[in-house]
DNA sequence: ATCAGTTATGGTCAAAGTGACCATAACTAG
DNA sequence: CTAGTTATGGTCACTTTGACCATAACTGAT
């Protein structure tokens, strides 16, 4: 092993380089059953490793912005969005994960409202797959996804996630489709309504959503905080 | 703004540094009550910035290591210790961290039994504080602790944590005292009792604590897993 | 040997929370 | 006006939780 006993300056010579990247969810219909489901964006490789192949967004960390700025940036830059929620998921530093060079990516994950999901670009080379149905992506971003899920659906137990995949307002029952969607499994409306307004941070509101062939239902709102991240915790 | 049209090569032209720190908790009987309390070994600072300031053990990441690797690494290089549990907390990347140059900070915590934490070194530039009753810290590692508190507070709520600061064999009321110390409150012995009794975790063993000037308590042992990172989720 | 002091351990009871399920309300489409 | 559909409210049995009491089993002092 040469490198272990490498001194300072000869290690800063070849330092792993730093990258963000960002798994963007949002809630679209099923093309099958038009249930929402969870949809992610990708982009195309255009260049080796992995050329073809589909990865998450994301790009290199410039020198004055923060991880925040840099997973708000490039998902700006490379698919049009700007998620009000975003947090941290991990950072995956793995030794081989790029087969060209030694890769950190620090990864961000983020929850888009629907309406805002619908403005994203989409090209040749940025397109929504299901995150359920996803085929094999360049590096590890498999792995990175499947983590990513499993937080998702951890955060959804918690508490304040799935109002971020909704928009302003909502009725019970489209929380509940989230936490179908998420959890994969169907919940007893009436036990998920009685809990959801046990919750304070669920506010009635006076409107009604019409269309539906039935009893309008209710709509509400969520005035609650987002995150608890250290990035987040301070904003008052 | 300079930095927002460079191009790439410009922007690796100069790279935020990558750093690896780790906060290690243990438990140590508290100088005034002698209830176990919440200790973490810091090192002063040798150079600048914040020379002579406490901080978190850490070193940068080497080319051929992982990020555990690293953190693994420096802990055993300064402090002597060798964690079971290790954990990666979050990786902190604010433009204003350092004085000096941009760092990006991947930091992990650990959790370490007492008789380990006994092992390790102890001289005029590493020694073991109170968690609760720090000064001011090098760099931004006041709020890094607090975060690790902060998470090491939610892991103990879900589950399997509060063991890995204790030996293999303890007696349910110590479990209660890490409880305790950790939450900086008190439980019930008898309710805390029953919930472990119905953790399939906890195995009850034929062996009991002597040596107190009362009934001696039954040893238990924990038989679970840590963790469910990334990193550490798919060893079975 | 006996008793006081101390923690361990088992149990009760009421309050709160949860899952399964039923009934009615209020809309639309025909 | 009726059938279809979802919204919404409620019941009931079961589980979980917090407060609390009682007894068990040790040590140390008398």
């Amino acid at each position: 092993m040469y490198y272990g006993s490498a001194n300072v300056s000869e290690r800063q010579a070849a330092p792993p380089s730093l990258a963000i990247s960002t798994v963007i969810f949002a809630l679209r219909p099923s093309e099958s059953s038009g249930r929402p489901t969870l949809w992610l964006p990708l982009v195309r490789r255009i260049r080796e490793p992995f050329k073809g192949l589909w990865a998450l967004p994301g790009g290199p960390l410039s020198h004055d912005e923060s991880l925040q700025d840099a997973a708000s940036r490039s998902l700006r830059e490379t698919t049009g969005l700007a998620p009000r929620y975003l947090e941290q998921l991990y950072a995956f530093g793995g030794l081989h994960r790029s087969p060209t060079q030694r890769v950190v990516s620090i990864v961000y994950w983020a929850l888009v409202q629907p309406t805002e999901a619908a403005l994203a670009d989409v090209s040749e080379n940025v397109k929504w797959f299901r995150a359920d149905r996803l085929g094999e992506l360049a590096f590890d971003h498999n792995a990175i996804v499947d983590y990513a899920l499993w937080r998702l659906r951890n955060k959804l137990a918690y508490g304040s996630v799935a109002y971020h995949l909704l928009g302003e307002y909502f009725t019970l029952a489209q929380v509940r489709e989230v936490y179908e969607a998420v959890l994969d499994r169907e919940l007893d409306p009436a036990n998920f309504r009685r809990q959801l307004k046990s919750t304070p941070e669920i506010e009635e509101t006076d409107e009604f959503l019409q269309g539906g062939k039935h009893r309008p239902p209710r709509l509400y709102r969520f005035t609650g905080r987002p995150g608890l991240d250290p990035d987040n915790r301070s904003t008052p």
